[in-house]
DNA sequence: TTCAGCTATTCAGCGTTACTATGTACCAGT
DNA sequence: ACTGGTACATAGTAACGCTGAATAGCTGAA
């Protein structure tokens, strides 16, 4: 999706992340397949699972292995409540953020 | 304001600067001071200025030295036709993630 | 006159993040 | 045995914003 789209991911692309795990467990790969039907076409499947060891050492997830039917097993993470209160923040910065674009659009026409 | 909003600004202090731009001309220092007051307490002056020089490389805005009345002249920049399409992409940009970012912090409520 | 303080720009070095590219490994169907 | 889908991992790279400091011009107070 080009250079633009790959700066503005940083720092949001964990946010989206822990924001899918606090809906549900889910594993890398189910994780970069929903990322992939969403639109976010071209996210390399390595980003996922850095960002995933990333928020693991920080001690947002907790991680779980489930074997799975086909294939090796699945690192299953799911949110913690430290996970919960950083996504809070993550809203709360998101939002701030979002607030002083949609002036600056809307100022812009 | 916090690691978050530090990496969440890449890619996007990029477009508020050009959107700020294309609304009017403008000197590095009035920017900084600009955004300070929209909350951007901690943007420090140095981004700015290293943004602006990226921008001027790579053509998207015109630049003009200007007297000042009290300090060293100004460098007064100007959005032109590319820096213009430019910041047209990059508000898609921001919409597509803004978007999909509304829908999950809607579905996680 | 000197010094502080505001205006205004610049730059080297650093940390964080996402991408590229590749490798490993497990299983099913042919 | 081979292909293809599932699933995870990692070394190297580029881009961006921050830290901290330096430079420089002007004004007003001590």
């Amino acid at each position: 999706m080009g250079k633009q789209m790959t700066e503005m991911l940083k720092g949001v692309l964990e946010g989206i992340v822990l924001a899918i795990l606090s809906g549900r467990p889910a594993y890398g790969y189910e994780i970069t397949a929903w990322l992939r039907d969403q639109g976010f076409s071209d996210i390399a499947e390595g980003t996922i699972y850095a960002l995933l060891v990333r928020v693991e050492q920080r001690g947002f997830v907790d991680v779980e292995k489930v074997p799975s039917e086909k294939g090796p097993p699945r690192k299953v993470y799911s949110l913690n409540a430290q996970g919960q209160a950083y996504l809070e923040e993550f809203w709360r910065t998101w939002s701030f953020l979002a607030e002083r674009l949609e002036q600056l659009h809307e100022g812009g026409k």
